[in-house]
DNA sequence: ATTTAAAGTTAGATAAACAAAACTTTTTAT
DNA sequence: ATAAAAAGTTTTGTTTATCTAACTTTAAAT
């Protein structure tokens, strides 16, 4: 059985993994993630690699070995499927869920996690825009490109977000982008890279910082 | 903040508190019901008495302080919604919900405990009879008398269940005793307790152990 | 009333998860 | 190519929750 702890330690290494054009997840980016010291992250890598859930050498590169990765897999269906239940069933907001995601996603139930798969009409998709897992493990296809990389006179549709974080959510809800807001990207200013776009009709400045955590799809 | 740990301790006084004459609560009785050895619970009623939980002197009995009760109070609330969700919306059966309940009623949030109750139409018994704690923590009136101490010739109704375990409650579930079955009995045998019962029309025997474990009320 | 049994406590140890400080390896910059 | 910086590891130590073994107190039995 795995404790939290490793299943924490699991699913920060998948997300650090994903999303990175091959440069190497070391223990300090760990060890920042999932704020503890790297000393710490040294003797729990020591513990995953004994049970074959990561591959480790001494100031190597981390990553997860197939049953890592399905235990990261599962955790992060549990997270996505209670976040969409809270969404859903609960009233919260996007920026209420994933406190509480993370408690429940630790749960340990197999009847619970498909019920509630069942319950939710087996979504796709979470309340962030992040693809839920299936049973089996498997991921449907990610996200691609941010705000921050389109070129300007697009029109687009927020399809996700890269950061999870309340305050984040509280801001960008305030400026009208939540899944699914159609925004046209009118032109980007060289000084700072913000971006002047119009967002449901209304126009609005937004910091590059921003741009580069707003996942977007081309509107067909 | 408790720790789950210091939860399931303050539940367990509280639970053998309740449902005995008088009769006063030790170390060995208490580690027996959480499964660790009396020397753990010595130490743990240390830090409880520190934090004003428990009222505990060596070689005493064990109670609730009000802070400690009103921490089990809300543990309690949360395992009985908990179990009332898994039975209504996720179709665990009986016998299935304590063990997951177990882990939910650790999770902190009070708005998921508010939209439960709400999603559920704020229920006042759980799915083993069990009066579901109010909000500010006030119980509405427990259980009084198990089958064994009825009379014969008593027309009675299954209102609750002493023990949560899962074989007991396959077991009971088998003879047809349910939440709100009805049940004529007929006869005590001298020689072992057990009785001869009608329920739901059939005829059976059951053991006195059996009967020790199930509530009632009278049909009036 | 004394012995024995039951109940309870204390002391010493362990495992998990963490941190600070000291040390080592790797990378970067000049 | 070497020094400095960054990254990573090891050692030592802490906290929480647990155990076993040895000891003490209280209750029961003769």
């Amino acid at each position: 059985m795995t404790t939290s702890t490793e299943e924490n330690y699991l699913k920060a290494i998948y997300n650090l993994n994903v999303d990175r054009d091959g440069k190497e997840l070391g223990t300090n980016e760990l060890a920042g993630h999932l704020g503890v010291s790297p000393a710490t992250v040294s003797s729990m890598l020591k513990k995953l690699k004994e049970k074959a859930f990561v591959s480790y050498e001494k100031y190597g590169a981390i990553s997860l070995l197939q049953e890592g990765e399905a235990i990261a897999h599962a955790v992060i269906r549990k997270h996505r499927l209670w976040e969409t239940f809270l969404v859903e069933k609960m009233d919260f907001t996007w920026d209420e869920i994933h406190e509480v995601a993370e408690q429940l996603e630790h749960i340990k139930s197999k009847k619970l996690v498909d019920q509630l798969d069942k319950l939710l009409g087996y979504p796709k998709f979470d309340p962030h825009g992040d693809p839920i897992p299936t049973a089996n493990g498997e991921i449907r296809g990610m996200h691609k490109t941010t705000l921050d990389q389109e070129l300007a006179g697009k029109q687009l549709k927020v399809v996700g977000v890269k950061n999870d974080s309340p305050t984040f959510l509280q801001h960008i809800t305030q400026l009208g982008l939540v899944i699914n807001s159609e925004i046209l990207l009118k032109s980007r200013l060289e000084f700072d890279g913000s971006l002047d776009v119009e967002i449901e009709g209304k126009d609005q400045m937004i910091s590059q910082k921003v741009a580069e955590n707003v996942y977007v799809s081309n509107i067909i």
